[in-house]
DNA sequence: TCTATATATTACAAATCTGTAATGGAATTT
DNA sequence: AAATTCCATTACAGATTTGTAATATATAGA
């Protein structure tokens, strides 16, 4: 279940969202203040932080500095209308904002939004039946881990990078080996790509992922 | 520049809004219809689409959905106040939403806001000195490119992913070779730390980075 | 068809990675 | 202080990676 930190002062708030969210499957903890809120960041590490800009102690501003800082998502809360707060608030690099009187179900749904985009990170792609990890840095094929070498798995990154566009061999080259082919034979990308294939594709001999484009270069299927 | 695809059927609005984005220097193209908007996105490759929810031919949730296909990032423009259409926009994917009549200084900000997401993608960590590019698969110290070998990138990734945490021997040896510390020596941990100190510490005798936090792992500080 | 060019395959040393064992050193406990 | 425990360091073989060269195959043009 995801956890959200409620950084708000006016009480009848509190329970209202605290009690609404529960029936959404959110649990909500609650805190008063900016300094508390900040403390509480540390130690509870939320999935998402919901804030009122306008705090007793201080902004809030501070407190999504600090959650920017912590990688922890925010959605602000502001009285209705409150252009610049709006403005600054998504400068400053809030994921969101929602002002009072809002309606639950469109809290909700920004919630939900702010963490399916926070919760992708770019991490997961997935390609075929190939499931590239670029979090954790591995590769796996069917469910299976595929074991790449350094090389090998940034070539990779650098077709997954450019999925569905031709790549001459000068780009690739100087994408792994950063050189336009002075460094490396120019068959040692040749090579390299056969290897991956090797690695990744169902039939290496008849890739359906990584494509030769005579003449041009290589592409990724996308 | 930024390229927009602006997909309204209003001629007043797509003038108003092309030259005012156009004075906040973003490029905007705009196309009228739920068809025409599905070409160009193909075509234009747009970092990002303002999609007006009612489109005479259609609705504006199936150019949402192309959009969402080639990975271009979508604000909605509603009627105002349309709670439904929010809500399913947003949970269609759509990255932002905001209802007419809007003010065009929020309008920038919320455009500002979904391309520094978009473009950021998680995929540059910085890390004192130290700047990890999980995009490309490289890591580079003072600038200067760094090469580490396919485990000690995931080692290093590992840390990364949790950063300030405390990691067990056990959590390490799981995360790197999937066993509890049964199929590789419990040493070869410790020599894999020292390897990677070896590459990413300024004083691998003094490191600052990996702390070994004596009867529990190690550390990376955050 | 023949030729020229582009890509694929294979094989091979040098370099590096990988895991382990042996040794050394520091912190903690007795 | 001695013993113990935990971690660091070093050294070393076997495995793998890495780059190249030689050879083979496919594609396009004359």
């Amino acid at each position: 279940m995801d956890r959200l930190l409620l950084v708000e002062d006016d009480p009848t708030l509190i329970r209202m969202l605290t009690e609404f969210l529960a029936t959404e499957n959110f649990h909500v903890t609650s805190v008063t203040g900016q300094k508390a809120a900040c403390e509480k960041l540390e130690t509870l590490k939320p999935d998402l932080a919901l804030v009122d800009i306008s705090l007793a102690d201080g902004n809030g501003f501070a407190v999504c500095a600090q959650a920017k800082e912590l990688g922890v998502p925010v959605i602000f809360l502001t009285a209705s209308g409150d252009e610049y707060s709006v403005v600054t608030g998504l400068d400053m690099g809030a994921d969101d904002y929602i002002s009072k009187p809002f309606r639950p179900r469109e809290l909700v749904s920004r919630i939900r939004s702010v963490l399916r985009r926070a919760g992708k990170r770019q991490s997961i792609i997935c390609l075929g039946n190939l499931v590239v990890d670029t979090n954790k840095g591995t590769v796996a094929r069917n469910g299976q881990d595929v074991y790449l070498s350094a090389l090998e798995y940034r070539l990779l990154l650098v077709f997954l990078n450019n999925r569905g566009q031709v790549l001459t061999r000068d780009k690739l080259l100087e994408e792994i080996w950063d050189c336009a082919g002075d460094y490396v034979g120019d068959n040692t990308l040749t090579v390299y790509i056969k290897r991956l294939r090797e690695k990744i594709e169902a039939d290496p001999q008849n890739p359906t992922l990584i494509k030769t484009v005579r003449g041009l270069g290589y592409k990724l299927e996308g």
